[in-house]
DNA sequence: AAGCTTTGTGTCAATTTAACACAAAGAATT
DNA sequence: AATTCTTTGTGTTAAATTGACACAAAGCTT
């Protein structure tokens, strides 16, 4: 008897909550990274929002009614890039109350990363502005807290690029492995041993041998490979696969 | 000149999303986990909301106007345990459109470890409700989309554990390497070699030899140690420090 | 043909990990 | 008081992994 008053009571006090306490809006920001010539790079755009005009900031948007806040990101990203099935993962909430100046906005950010390459064949624009390619480590003061969501998706990219094998999008379908250790290289900041790095890769037995070289080079030609997303995920579904680099 | 009125329009286009757009209740949620004689726990409540009437659910409140994400996670821990400096690490957001019954509640999780002994010292009800320690085990169809968001708490959890001394705020101050080892093997859900396990720890230089051991128990006491934060941190502020168990 | 640049490859030492058995401490029992 | 019981505490060796390191081969350029 007592739990049926008390029920009630918690059902009222709930729905009044929802029907009268504070809302929010919610963005969902994208860190967008990619990869070109050693160099790792982020989508940016120029913020024209004051106190920020003239910073560049991180691409972003509202989330809509009635999606998720990865729906929103997979519909920012196919927005700015008109690329589709890209790889997407959460980094963080940022929720502080004056971190937007218009009014309070709780923002989710994700990052994901895509292959310069195939995003110049669809280049879009973004609120009128076409985005632009910063090599990471130029980017500083970016508009709002974009700099702190910056850092922390990078945090989480080196973190997840050691134990997952998604640099591969990242990089060309057809690659060296000169070419893979450089990107390795790049996004963890640390310098490795050629031979024992393919010794490490070619243990995974994750890279097809396409039996293609490169050509056009003005030395001896590098063996090409790809990368077997097929076995990976079995390999995967059967037992622990760790990736580590 | 063009760029300046794009950029107004483009403010104007922000201010009303702003004003207009959707806006959403976000709630915080807390997975509270402890440990108990090889056990893992989980702190629940009791949900009285249809349909969810008669299943336990995790403990969460909604964000107040002027407090970040955090802020009411600290906030919710307090109510519940009345206890400070818990080790809190976000989860991940829950923000299916159907996820809540009453309308639509963007939620954020956290997860956060405590010890059972301090908490039983002071006991709060939350909602009038008494909330219970159940087995990690034994849990299963909890309210609302809680079953998944504890399974992904545990997930971080469990990856957490690995690399950060996180564990020593569910142990008691003073523990035997036995209790220490049992905890990691509970938690990870894997045994492991008991000398081997000793000679790890040890070689950390983490562990206080307290100088004393276990009385009352009916065999060779063991003896105990406790947890070196001030060396950890001093170590983790100088290099890369690995806590690998 | 000689030279240049970059690729491709194997071995060995050092370190780390995994497996494993028996003596010692104290309480309980006889 | 001696024996038994349970759990703690400890060291060695083999296997696997990692890190360091140098030279020949391929193709283009001159």
């Amino acid at each position: 008897m007592k739990m049926t008053t008390s029920n009630t009571a918690n059902i009222n006090t709930r729905l009044s909550h929802l029907q009268e306490e504070t809302k929010f809006s919610i963005s969902v920001d994208c860190v967008i990274f990619g990869y070109d010539t050693s160099k790792l790079k982020v989508l940016l755009i120029d913020c024209n929002m004051p106190p920020y005009v003239g910073q560049k900031s991180l691409i972003g948007e509202l989330l809509e009614a009635r999606e998720t806040t990865t729906q929103a990101a997979k519909r920012i990203l196919k927005n700015c890039t008109s690329l589709k099935d890209l790889y997407l993962e959460e980094v963080s909430v940022y929720s502080h109350p004056d971190r937007h100046p218009l009014g309070r906005v709780v923002t989710l950010a994700y990052y994901s990363l895509i292959s310069i390459t195939e995003y110049e064949k669809h280049i879009e624009d973004v609120e009128n502005k076409r985005p632009e390619w910063i090599e990471l480590e130029q980017i500083k003061d970016l508009a709002f807290d974009h700099q702190k969501i910056l850092r922390d998706a990078y945090n989480r990219l080196q973190r997840t690029v050691r134990e997952k094998p998604i640099g591969f999008s990242m990089l060309p379908k057809k690659f060296t492995l000169i070419q893979l250790q450089n990107f390795y290289e790049t996004v963890l900041n640390i310098e490795l041993d050629r031979r024992n790095f393919r010794r490490k890769l070619m243990a995974l037995g994750l890279l097809i041998d396409l039996k293609e070289v490169q050509n056009n080079v003005s030395h001896r030609p590098a063996k090409l490979y790809s990368f077997d997303f097929e076995k990976y995920k079995q390999k995967q579904n059967i037992g622990t696969l760790n990736f580590e680099i």
